[in-house]
DNA sequence: ATCTTTACATTTGTCCTACAAATATAATAG
DNA sequence: CTATTATATTTGTAGGACAAATGTAAAGAT
């Protein structure tokens, strides 16, 4: 006996306020609440689900965080459009997250990089290009780029995808982007090497080229990146 | 006076559960607090924050939510490994999504799928080719491909990626694109219109083929969506 | 001295009461 | 009918209480 016993995982203990959350949760979709629905007070619910009004608001507190349910105090609650990223961003910290969910962060960039060709063609502007022209004929006088420059190219390149999720999901994944690679390459003496496609490569072909074309060029740029992925 | 007004936003009331998570979350960061690491007992922090217990365990109620921290009743708190996803799985729901938001995450979808290709035949291997080659082959005696089948062969790809925050990430999208599409389609009768590009086709290219190809066929592939994108 | 049993202290989960403060509503006065 | 006043409502916060199980210390047995 007690073989494999330590392969068992213990069955998470759900406590009332997990039950609670996901009840209010279900409760919200399943009767089609729309943002600026009043909702059951406090002492209401506790009463309806049997439980005391403390685990309530704990479990508000979490629907309150996601910006999904808005508290006004002596107004009572109401229903509200939740933020799409609030509950990423406070754990996007390479400090606390691990090595595995790191590792597809950075991949996520890579496959994200890749991805916006298809929207930066569709939807470039000719002031969005003369800004982007501005950023990279500034970065031509400078001998090495730091990584403010990076992420000043290519956060305009975000900018340009006209989706404001995107852009913003982009600016949580850097740091910790940065912190992956950097843990890399701490052996390396020089941070960026000299770039096979140069952000000026890039900025032409956005301006004059094709998806397919920018794409290709974007692989090159990130080749650096790219050599480090494992099978 | 009074002019515009209207567009000044209310500055929003932080409570002290807000500033409570917002402290300790600093405090676990900058004391550089691993996964395992025993935490202060509730009555400790809220002695030294000068709150009530209440107040605390809102805070940490949230910071469980989020993986962030495990309590273990009776035993003391210790960190945890934040579950990477846990925050937005619980926001990814179309019907309390704004507008905008779902749009986003629909272009999201198709950026991701066309980001993918450097991963999947990086890492491909003969018993994924093997799978993704039976689902193919199934689909090809059908008539017409339901949704299902087609999650079933995007899925795979997912899968391929060896990303497996990438691939969770994509099945909370996907709910969030059906719902997106289907009401941008809602008049036509044909859901799933004849493909230019077919499974069995990123398959092959998939199997012999390179990234470039791949990437090319599938932006063919999905070129029904990519239709409904606005500058 | 070592092992076993017992008692105690600890800590989270849950419940309860209480009250301040500001808003919305009702009641009253002019 | 309007203006003022009083009342009720509801969230935010504080604080007390206790069950239950765990770890630890103390006491007892061999």
């Amino acid at each position: 006996m007690n073989s494999k016993l330590g392969l068992l995982e213990p069955l998470e203990s759900v406590s009332m306020t997990d039950r609670v959350e996901n009840i209010l949760r279900e409760y919200f979709t399943e009767n089609a609440f729309k943002p600026g629905d009043a909702l059951p007070n406090e002492l209401e619910i506790a009463q309806k689900l049997n439980v005391s009004r403390n685990v309530v608001r704990e479990a508000l507190s979490r629907l309150r965080m996601l910006g999904m349910v808005e508290a006004r105090p002596r107004r009572g609650m109401i229903m509200s459009q939740p933020d799409l990223l609030a509950g990423i961003e406070k754990v996007l910290n390479p400090f606390i997250l691990s090595q595995s969910n790191q590792k597809d962060i950075f991949e996520l960039r890579l496959i994200l990089e890749m991805g916006i060709a298809e929207f930066l063609f569709a939807r470039k502007t000719q002031k969005d290009l003369d800004e982007l022209e501005q950023i990279v004929e500034k970065q031509k006088t400078l001998p090495v780029l730091s990584k403010e420059d990076e992420i000043e190219f290519h956060g305009k390149l975000y900018d340009m995808t006209g989706n404001e999720t995107f852009q913003r999901f982009q600016s949580l994944l850097f740091p910790v982007f940065e912190h992956v690679f950097a843990s890399m390459t701490n052996q390396k003496d020089n941070y960026v090497l000299v770039d096979p496609v140069s952000h000026a490569d890039l900025f032409n072909i956005l301006k004059d080229g094709t998806p397919e074309a920018f794409r290709k060029a974007m692989h090159k740029h990130l080749e650096v990146y790219y050599n480090t992925i494992k099978k």
